[in-house]
RNA sequence: GGAGGAUUUGCCUAGCGGCCGAAGGCGUUGGUCUUGAAAACCAAAGUGGCGAGAGCCACCGUGGGUUCGAAUCCCACAUCCUCCGCCA
């Protein structure tokens, strides 16, 4: 949610960063309006409000005739401060609205563009040459199935597309990635947490969800509730209402939920495999901060992805995501792609975000420090998604007879185990 | 699912339809006292909005209603607790 100081003083900035993001920047001034409105209701029943009450001193007060004319006097007012209030409601409505259509502000040097306008910040390994290792790589699919890691039949057949079932070594991998993850978070100051999945529409709406991204979000009509795609909803709404000691900041969370995503709009995209599915599990980091250390928190998490990614031997490239492909919640993203030697490319794994105080006032999380009480920033990050994960791991410590050599550092994890062997049979 | 009880300012609690934004205790902060601390005493201290400011307004779980006037009366909902039924 914008800042309307921000707004006032600054609509330029707002309308530029619309105009990046390839979003509406009118509604920047449609805003500014509706700001006016409201504060015009505001005072306006603010007086009328001062006027009952004072009026409302004297009744007690006075008896006979001038009693009966106060009353009379009162009950005109009433009617009047009814009114005003209900336009306050309606003014403060359509405030309210119209602030949840505006995107975060985007943060200055966020490339301008869409989706292939990103910027390239570093690679960090070497795809690895299967000519030179003298075979053809074979797909995690193939993997998953000579591994008895993936049933991807089965999971059509009982969940429908993009459903899977992990099995044998499959589910061990998962398992450990799932304990390695919350070691190096934990190791970092992260507190591990197992959250909900299922959530109210306040938590949705208030980490920005429910805006362009609600198509891809999994509603229960019958309930009102909503299925979380990541477990960032879960950890933004555990201090929603709050005021917190800025003394005590940073937090740290670390997440572990299943999360669930319509993909609408991705038919026909990645329908092979697990690297888009409707529900997978992750480790989820999230930060909150005081809002003048955001970007060097971006940093920090963006860094603990690195060292997991690198962790696992798998080669991968840093990009700064341009402002058209970020949500509207995000004010800066970086990625981490990891190499698929199948497919030849990079293909997202971990994703960073620095919300600002963007997600915090939408969902009222404030800090108490020096300066009084203001809201705080917030900052998410994947650790580790599984499948997509998984997928690396596979493809990229295969060899050719079918096996698949566990990174070193994920074996402690694995019960020592260095490889996995093809199931007969 | 059924029957009861509860929800007040950081916490615990008091609160007659008007003088209640709300008493008291604890905790917190500042001060006095002390070599220092504790104790005691004095004082300060909620959140948000509007306004240049003095100040004004809102907020007693949430939303409605009754009333000139609601923390207080009525209705609905939410959450928590107890009991019954069902169940992982």
């Amino acid at each position: 949610m914008i800042d309307l100081r921000l707004l006032r003083t600054d609509p330029e900035r707002v309308r530029a960063s619309q105009r990046a993001r390839g979003e509406d920047p009118t509604l920047v001034d449609a805003l500014l309006s509706a700001d006016e409105a409201r504060r015009a209701a505001v005072s306006r029943f603010d007086a009328l409000r001062g006027e009952q009450k004072l009026l409302g001193k004297q009744i007690p007060k006075a008896a006979g005739d001038d009693r009966a004319a106060l009353l009379e006097q009162a009950k005109k007012l009433a009617d009047d401060v009814k009114a005003a209030e209900a336009e306050q409601h309606e003014a403060d409505a359509e405030l309210k609205r119209l602030q949840l259509a505006l995107s975060n502000v985007v943060v200055d040097g966020v490339p301008e563009g869409g989706e292939d306008d990103f910027v390239l910040l570093e690679t960090v390994g070497t795809p690895r040459d299967f000519t030179a290792d003298g075979f053809e790589p074979r797909d995690h699919v193939e993997l998953g199935k000579l591994l008895g890691a993936i049933d991807l039949e089965r999971g059509a057949k009982v969940g429908g597309a993009r459903q899977y079932y992990l099995t044998g070594v499959g589910a061990l991998l998962e398992i450990a990635l799932m304990n390695m993850a919350m070691a190096q978070a934990t190791k970092y100051g992260f507190t591990p947490m197992i959250t909900p999945s299922l959530v109210k529409p306040e938590a949705m709406e208030g980490t920005g969800f429910l805006g362009q991204a609600a198509e891809n979000v999994y509603h229960l009509a019958d309930d009102d509730m909503y299925l979380v795609g990541t477990s960032e909803v879960a950890l933004a709404g555990y201090h929603m209402d709050e005021i917190l000691d800025a003394g005590k900041l940073p937090l740290r969370y670390a997440g572990y939920s299943s999360c669930y995503r319509r993909e609408a709009g991705s038919y026909g995209k990645d329908t092979r495999g697990i690297i888009r599915v409707h529900q997978f599990e992750k480790v989820e980091m999230f930060s909150y901060v005081a809002p003048e250390d955001a970007e060097a928190e971006h940093q920090r998490l963006l860094e603990w992805e690195k060292e997991f990614i690198t962790a696992l031997e798998i080669p991968f490239r840093v990009i700064d995501v341009a402002a058209g492909d970020l949500g509207s919640s995000a004010a800066r993203k970086f990625d981490c792609e990891a190499w698929i030697p199948t497919q030849g490319k990079y293909r997202e794994v971990t994703s960073t975000s620095n919300c600002t105080e963007f997600q915090a006032r939408r969902l009222q999380i404030r800090m108490r420090g020096a300066a009084g009480v203001q809201p705080l920033a917030t900052l998410n990050g994947t650790l580790c998604a599984m499948p997509r994960m998984i997928v690396a791991i596979l493809e990229n410590h295969q060899n050719a007879d079918g096996s698949v050599t566990v990174p070193p550092a994920l074996r402690p994890y694995l019960g020592g185990r260095e490889k996995l062997e093809p199931v007969t049979g």
